[in-house]
This record gives structure tokens, sequence and C-alpha cells, in this order.
DNA sequence: CAGTGGTCTAGACCACAAA
DNA sequence: TTGTGGTCTAGACCACTGT
């Protein structure tokens, strides 16, 4: 305000959007500092091949062994009528066509870094290991293979996008901070099998492809 | 102001907020609305592989001719010393490490889309058709074959992040809104013979990646 | 010209933190 | 207790739009 002869309010909006850009943080009663690059973490996709399935814990199990935090994981199971856009992809028909949902909440030290949302065949999946929390060695992948879904690839699209109020409050960033949005579909053949809805802190992850050249 | 009884302030940051969600836009004098969703766009990432290449034309555009917009690239190429970030990507010793830089900027339906600066090193790309503006069919990746660097395989890494002014008054989005930044690097074996920094309106864009099971 | 969005000021109140 | 950040109000001016 004295600086450049302007009203607090002036200022407060200015930091405002120094905030959304993620650029400064506050704290009530103590001030306003810049912001500290959070660390990234690299999650390398090729971790769904087979090969490290086998290996056994799941790749967010794998990721706090090597990043030196505590892993934390909650899981909610239900099961629920598929709603458009789900019973699109995983190629369901009827109107009763059900899913059997996983809603997990990923933690590291504490902090929400990660929500993901799994949807699968209630056809497929009810009655199963997968309808446990604890889904056992290997996670959903195994269990779908030892039903006689051999999983041929996965599809990921991922998109960024604001991130909504509830997601915000989750994951501990201000609302409308941009957040990776990853849609996962898995297939055995040509059935999708599994959809997983990822909502990652957007600049507190980077997802790593590695791509054929030929 | 009538309805919540509220000051007009109040109800300019409350709106204000919505914006950066992505929510709301407005233009003055005329007034606020609803945002459209912009159409997205899915970027299929197979399509660096050699069989797609040879088939000509570039990425961009044979998105262009799928989806049926007039697409539009501006390129502006120049050579400059190598910063740390790159020279430690493309293994680059010494304190003259130059790069040959390619900075693009793709407009559909002369919208800005799609920011991308590509680096190659000067030894490899100085004086080639890689410094032409227009670099021939099949592009920059066309040309590093020829020149005797066989591309084994590409990585990319996403993350998304808040436009930085720049980026935002350049691609239209209010400064802060959610872009993707995509890293990718093309390897000949184990040599990194290109970085290319893209940054993507955010959720304008969905990148599709396929990954093997096994 | 009136109505809109955008921005600024000055003053006020609250919750919180540190001395 | 004092200083901080967060939020609200009331009033003002500007630029732009459409009648």
């Amino acid at each position: 305000m004295d600086r450049w002869g302007v009203a607090r309010q002036t200022v407060q909006n200015a930091i405002d959007q120094l905030r959304t850009e993620g650029l400064v943080g506050s704290r009530p009663g103590r001030g306003w500092y810049v912001a500290e690059r959070p660390a990234i973490r690299r999650l390398a996709r090729n971790r769904l091949s087979k090969a490290e399935r086998d290996a056994g814990r799941g790749a967010f199990l794998s990721d706090a062994a090597q990043g030196g935090w505590r892993p934390d994981v909650s899981v909610e199971v239900r099961r629920q009528p598929a709603d458009d856009r789900i019973a699109g992809i995983l190629d369901l028909a009827g109107d009763v066509a059900e899913v059997v949902v996983r809603a997990r909440e990923m933690r590291a030290d504490g902090r929400v870094v990660q929500l993901a949302t799994s949807y699968f065949p209630a056809g497929i999946a009810a009655g199963t290991a997968i309808e446990q929390p604890d889904t056992g060695d290997g996670g959903v992948y195994e269990r779908l293979e030892e039903l006689g879904f051999r999983l041929t690839h996965f599809e990921e699209a991922v998109n960024a996008r604001p991130a909504r109020p509830e997601e915000a409050s989750g994951l501990g960033i201000p609302a409308g901070y941009p957040v990776l949005a990853v849609t996962r579909v898995a297939w055995a053949g040509d059935r999708a099998v599994e959809v997983n809805d990822m909502v990652l802190a957007g600049d507190r992850y980077e997802l790593v492809y590695t791509l054929p050249a030929d």
C-alpha cells in the first residue's frame, strides 16, 4: 500500500491473482510468502505392465517406498447404476446396468494427493475379491486376470482442468487450481473391463509415458 | 445484489472465482454468461510411430484435416546457448553448448491452441533442413532419421499448471487457467536428440496414450 | 443515453498469530 | 495487545454496449 499508494483491497486482489497462479500462499495472522514449488512426483506409466504387477504391490505403494513417504489409502466400495458415460465405455446395455465402484483416496504423509474412482461391470466383479476393500497382491488387475480376463492394453486420456470445489478441499489446493484428470480404461481384447477416473494435484505430479518410435 | 442483499464488490468477487474455475465468462457492457464447454480435441499419441510419420503430414495438420478446422502455424527458428535444463536432457557438455530452437505457434481457425518449442543440439541440426521454417514431408523426425539418427522411442512427461501471463494471453484463456505442459524427448538409442516443450489450453485438449499390458 | 462489467478507494469487522 | 490476512460495504469513476 505504501509503496504503490493504493488501497488495501487493491493489494488483496493482486495477491489473490498470484495465488490462483500458484505463486504465493498465505496464512491468516502470519503473512503471505512465496509458494514453494512442491516436489514433483514422476509417475512412470509402464508400471501397468504384467511384470510390474507380478512384483506384488500396487503402484502407489511402490512409489511410496521409493519416495520415502508414508502412504495411506482409504477405500470405499459400493454398487450403483452406471451413468451414461460409464455405461458407454464399458458397453453395458439395459436400464439396470450396475457397476461395482471402488472410490479411493490416496494420502502421502497424511496429505491427500490423489483421488481415484474405478468402475467395473457388476456382472464381472460382483461377489469377487474386487468388492473387498483389500484386493490382495497385484491388485484388481491380477484379480481380473484370475477371473479369466486377460488384459491386453490400457488407454489413458489425460486432461487439465480447474479443480472442482470438493476436489480442491480434498487435495488441499485453492479452488480452481489445475488438476490432472486421467481416465484409464483397461481392455481385455475388445472388452473394456474397468474405467478408472483419477484426479491428481496439478503440478505436484508428472506423468511419464514412453512411446515406441515404430 | 438484490437477491442476496450484498454489495456489488461481493458479487464481483464471487463471479471472479467462477471465472477462474472456467464456469462463467463475461464481456464488458454485455453481461456475464455460463461458459460453453469448448469442444475437446483428442490427440492420440501413437501418431509418433514411423508408419504415421511416413504418411507425410505433421500431427497438427492431420488433426486439422480430421477435425475440419483451418490450421495455421507460425515458426520462428533461432540458435541460442542451451539453458541448464535443456543441456542436461540433451547431455550437452561445455560452456558454449548451443541449440537450434524451433518455436511454433499453432492456430485453429485463427485461435492459438498450442505453443511448442523444440530444442536440437546445434552439432546435429545446424545447417540442416531442421533450421528451415518448413522442414518438409514427415517433419523434423524424418530429417533426423536422414541425418543418421534412428529414432527408437519418445518420452512424454505431462503435467498441469496455471498458465503464465504470456501463455494466457497467447492462448486466449484467463491468467492462471490450467494448461497441459508436455515435455517430449526424442531418443535415438541412448542419445536424446530433441526436447519439445508444448503448452496446450487445458481442458480443450485430451491426450490419449495406449499402453501395452505386458 | 442508460445499463453493463471492471476497478479503485476508504472504512469497517472478524479470526488468527506472536510478543 | 498489536499486526496480520480475509472479507464486506458504500460510493465513485471508467470503458464498453446497445437503444
